[in-house]
RNA sequence: GGCGGCGUGGCCGAGUGGCUUAGGCAAGGGCCUGCAAAGCCCUGUACCCGGGUUCGAUUCCCGGCGCCGCCUCCA
């Protein structure tokens, strides 16, 4: 099976264009990593999908593919444009812990969450503070080709030297400044400036600073994926992800001085964005006080893959509904469709080969045709679902289907457990007493004792399904 | 104010100028079952409002109403 051209949706041109790769049979992607003061919500974890969702599916293709994501460990500012605290020390002020330690915590709960929700690890996973040098470097590069001037709070990109500036995101820079809604910083020349580096006031010693060739202090937050980006991939880059709010502010200012310092246009060549997902009235990041992330989903029972699952229904460029009673269905959903593979893969012993009868080979084509076209797994998934329980196709083509779309789904298909068919099924010795209990009162007409058996093992966590081949058990 | 997007059947959510039930969840009917559950089969004729273009628009254009996001750290 080929995959067909694929077609990915360029926020600097504003249109779907097709992915072509700078070097044959690679697929370089950059995509905007956490910064580790604190969890990751769920509005966080699209993003990841999102990446891993375009890694799969130029895998897929073929493509040898680099996917990179970075931590942000330093220099992401908790207010106003260049104004405030770093968020990682500021966290460490009010914990009490050690830089280190929250970003080692964070950094493992999100790694954690990832794969929580289907996420393949990324190839390469650089840390900001481990490029420190990198960023001064390019910092100095800047400098001498006359981009930067430094004011009291640090060193700045002067923004009037890139005349692209406002194209990417179709900015009008006299607006930005007759607004008034931006907090400057008192000397910057233009709203639209950002900080470079970062120096310590005299006096003050902070967390995590270091010595530069204009004083001690630390990396502005944009020049750092420049920079970690760069040294993965090298120039220009592939693929370039992140959340449409990047667009305006981080992503530009990337733009702009990694142009500028590597005299390069366009320095990525498929800028890709998603939207955002959509909570309604509640806070979207704020749940009874707490951030809404992976754990708040266990909490009520739900799989984490349901969440992909969720994810894979709706357009990465399309905002969406979020509500636990959506992650719920969509984990209904999973269940049955896994269950469907299940059965089909077991029938045919797990031979993917199938039988390339007309229609599989036909839905097969629709199914990959549908993620060659800006990643449409809405509609990639409903083929899957559709190929899950079609009467006119045998279990192993479904099978052959199914497992091969697993690829990009991430469902885990070929490893879950055989549930409902009196296989595979793993419950420990107490449960299965207690089925053979309720069976022996079936078997004597004592139906009260074996519901109430039921409602134990139900309470429990276990749901009995009765077969042809006998009852079993899954967890509920 | 500037920029971007959205409004599809109970809910979510694809898609297209006229074959075509997108798909999922929920709901109703049926089969199965000691009763359930699970599973399977069947069912719903949707495209914000008003104009326009067209032989024909949910899909194109204009206007209106409503909603959301970004512009400030932000996925």
């Amino acid at each position: 099976m080929t995959i067909p051209p694929i077609h990915l949706h360029d926020t600097r041109r504003r249109a779907v264009v097709p992915f072509e790769p700078i070097r044959e049979g690679r697929a370089g992607i950059y995509t905007c990593g956490p910064t580790v003061y604190g969890p990751q919500h769920l509005g966080n974890m699209r993003s990841q999908l999102m990446a891993d969702l375009l890694r799969r599916v130029l895998e897929a293709a073929g493509y040898e593919v680099t996917h990179v994501i970075n931590i942000t460990d330093v220099g992401h500012l908790v207010s106003d444009a260049d104004e405030g605290d770093d968020k990682v020390e500021a966290a460490a002020a009010r914990t009490g812990e050690t830089v280190a330690e929250i970003t080692e915590r964070w950094t493992e709960q999100w790694r954690s969450d990832r794969r929580r929700v289907g996420c393949l690890e990324p190839h390469l996973n650089p840390r900001a503070t481990d490029h420190i040098a990198g960023q001064i470097e390019m910092v100095r590069t800047l400098e001498a080709k006359g981009h930067t001037y430094v004011i009291d709070d640090g060193v700045y990109f002067d923004t009037a030297t890139f005349p692209r500036y406002a194209d990417f995101a179709g900015l009008n820079l006299d607006d930005l400044e007759a607004t008034g809604r931006v907090e400057n910083v008192a000397d910057k020349r233009h709203p639209a400036d950002f900080a470079l580096w970062k120096l310590t006031p005299p006096g003050v010693t902070r967390l995590q600073e270091w010595d530069s060739p204009w004083g001690r202090g630390f990396p502005g937050w944009h020049v750092e994926c420049s920079v970690m980006a760069d040294d993965a991939l090298g120039h220009p880059i592939d693929i370039h992800t992140g959340g449409v709010d990047h667009i305006r502010v981080h992503h530009t200012n990337e733009i702009a001085q990694s142009e500028c310092a590597f005299d390069l246009h366009p320095w990525v060549r498929i800028w890709m964005h998603h939207e955002f997902l959509d909570v309604g009235g509640e806070k979207v990041s704020k749940s009874k006080g707490h951030v809404l992330v992976v754990d708040s989903l266990v909490e009520r029972g739900i799989d984490p893959l349901a969440f992909r699952y969720f994810f894979l229904q709706a357009h990465y460029r399309q905002q969406q509904a979020f509500t636990f009673e959506l992650v719920e269905a969509a984990g209904t959903a999973l269940r049955r469709l896994t269950q469907h593979a299940v059965a089909a893969r077991d029938e045919v012993g797990g031979d993917v080969s199938g039988t390339g009868s007309a229609r599989a080979e036909q839905l097969r084509g629709e199914f990959w045709a549908a993620l060659a076209d800006d990643l449409n797994a809405p509609r990639a998934l409903a083929i899957a679902s559709t190929v899950a329980r079609d009467g006119e196709l045998g279990a192993a083509d479904r099978w052959s289907l199914l497992a091969d779309f697993d690829r990009v789904l991430g469902f885990g298909l070929a490893d879950a457990p055989a549930t409902g068919s009196g296989e595979g099924a793993v419950v420990d010795e107490r449960v299965a007493a207690r089925l053979a209990e309720r069976q022996e009162a079936r078997a004597a007409k004592d139906f009260a004792t074996a519901d109430r058996i039921r409602d134990e093992l139900a309470a429990d966590g276990w749901e009995i399904v009765d077969t042809p081949d006998g009852p079993t058990v899954r967890p509920r």
